[in-house]
DNA sequence: ACCCAGGCAGACAACGTTGTCCACCTTCGG
DNA sequence: CCGAAGGTGGACAACGTTGTCTGCCTGGGT
């Protein structure tokens, strides 16, 4: 900046006004200006620029992996909004490794991000309170954070796993097992509080050999499931509570017959090809994004209203993977 | 940092020297500067530290759409590779919008990342030059830059398109149709050029009503599909050259009987789990993604050896939707 | 012709950090 | 006991930009 003010033979503030198209310059000084910036081939630094105004027009998004498909369609939902707010985004994954969180999450603090939308994977935010307390804004998404008053905003995953389960029940299905996430990751438990519910409000027993929490690789869910569907009294249905147990679930059951029926929780884009079809509860992860990034939005906007935490509806989509199974009921 | 520096009683440089930990500064000194830190919540400014150092320990990802499966795989690939060289990701999406593109390339300049991945959606990246030659390094990823000499990381998409078709046509068909991307795209026409050539080596003439080039949304390849499989002389099996059109055929087709041969370019999450199965022309994204964020971090190392045009290999995975169909041959 | 007002340009400090240089104090050897 | 060397802490400038303030110059009004 100093080498186009020294090229057009102007002072330093003179460029700064016409690089930030300020009034107060005359159009020729000002043609004379863009004509040393275009031949020294000058772009303003905003780095410096954002240290000297205190802001910095960018959010951190920080997900549990950007290769997920539900990931990478909450990242669509809050680049948009961010796109309006002419904000710059950093993504990061924590691969559901709380210390990969809180790294990534001091780094984006460090760079001074306006806020933080975050996927938690950790079990305690409290690290983060110094942040907040300092004036960075952050919204919890898909889970909420533990251990500190901030907002969230959730899909109701007890009521869809609930709405799920019921409808497996509804097609006559009694021993309907249950496959999912971790207990300690939130929406695991929620989902697993949901398949509680529908089965109690059914007066339905839940049998702990019909529940299997634990890690979504396919290995680990195909060998859960074939636990299920052996023994003395199997599943005739699966509730799979996420959409890589979905996958899993399906890998292991390809051609095998009969195929127990199958409601999951969230969709796959290839659902409605399948036959049977797959029953789905349906999430809107665009949404989810979009609706965190704009009460992030808002709070940089100066909104102090104390947090809050918005449920989003989750919709059942029915594609008959119900039909009442041979020896249920 | 200079509030830290009064509370503690020591210079700024000597905090500067405890948050860098350099040596040269006694334990006890140590001790109590950092008891000051933690006490005042203090955290380095990342964004002044790195105006003083001129780096930035940053790179861009310039995508064509995040939610897309393929372009979240190609994130994933760089993000591993920038967590390596402890860089942080911008990440945006173009929307296949040449102005967007070029806006968001500027903001990540403007920024002073140290390097770009892009995946582009323009035709001339000329605007890119005076940032090259003050130091940003880029790579292309998946399609080449054009008007700009840089490295590109691509997939062998004429070779994968041409054993794609070959495939089908090893299996007896003999009018078989194309959809895939507007020309200007190069692995849409990358990928042209490989049906043809297939066709060429098996003497087979190549109708232009049976090759659609356009939007990839669902309803247009649906009209391509339905014009393709009416007429006197319809189609009997397609190639769709890219994971939206495969998606939006087999939409359409679904239920269609006799359905025509399907190979896609790209596999689908649920590939294996059709019925029939589904024959893909496999790329692997991640390995895109990180082979090109080798290439960058190579680059940011003073590799200054000439651009480089890196092409993966495709794989074909048959999953039998090769019949024989009735009527053909 | 003179004065005042207003528009426009430039000097200077500051954002928060790090690199350079210097000064001090301690300690050890002669 | 003194001198020198080494180790430790601090003052200052600079990174590239913007906000503030001052001052010049021009034009119009009396």
């Amino acid at each position: 900046m100093k080498d186009v003010a020294a090229a057009a033979g102007v002072g330093l503030k003179t460029v700064s006004r016409v690089v930030n198209e300020e009034s107060g310059v005359s159009p020729a000084m000002a043609a004379r200006v863009r004509a040393a910036i275009d031949a020294l081939g000058f772009r303003r630094n905003d780095s410096a620029r954002l240290l000297r105004t205190g802001t910095t027009a960018s959010i951190g998004l920080l997900l549990e992996d950007i290769g997920d498909p539900f990931s990478s369609a909450l990242s669509r939902g809050v680049e948009g909004v961010a796109r309006e707010h002419g904000s710059l985004l950093f993504t990061g994954s924590s691969a559901e490794d709380p210390q990969r969180e809180r790294e990534l999450a001091l780094a984006f603090c460090a760079r001074r991000v306006d806020g933080l939308v975050v996927v938690p994977a950790g079990a305690d935010h409290g690290y983060l309170a110094p942040e907040l307390a300092s004036g960075t804004a952050a919204v919890f998404l898909d889970r909420p954070a533990s251990g500190l008053p901030a907002d969230a905003v959730l899909s109701d995953n007890a009521g869809g796993a609930r709405e799920g389960v019921a409808h497996l029940i509804a097609h006559g299905h009694r021993r309907i097992g249950f496959v999912g996430d971790l207990p300690h990751i939130h929406t695991g438990s929620e989902r697993l509080r949901g398949y509680r519910a529908a089965l109690a409000e059914a007066g339905l027993p839940a049998d702990e050999r019909w529940i299997a929490t634990g890690p979504t690789d396919a290995g680990t869910v195909a060998r859960a499931v074939r636990g299920m569907l052996s023994g003395s009294e199997p599943v005739t249905a699966l509730f799979t509570a996420n959409n890589r147990v979905t996958l899993g679930a399906l890998q292991y059951l390809a051609g095998a017959s009969p195929r127990p029926a199958l409601v999951g929780f969230d969709d796959l884009e290839l659902g409605a090809l399948l036959s049977p079809g797959l029953t789905v509860v349906a999430q809107d992860p665009e949404a989810l994004g979009r609706t965190a990034a704009r009460l992030l939005f808002d709070r940089l906007g100066g909104d102090t209203s104390p947090p809050q935490r918005i449920e989003l509806p989750t919709r059942l989509i029915v594609r008959g993977s119900g039909e009442v199974p041979p020896g249920a009921a």
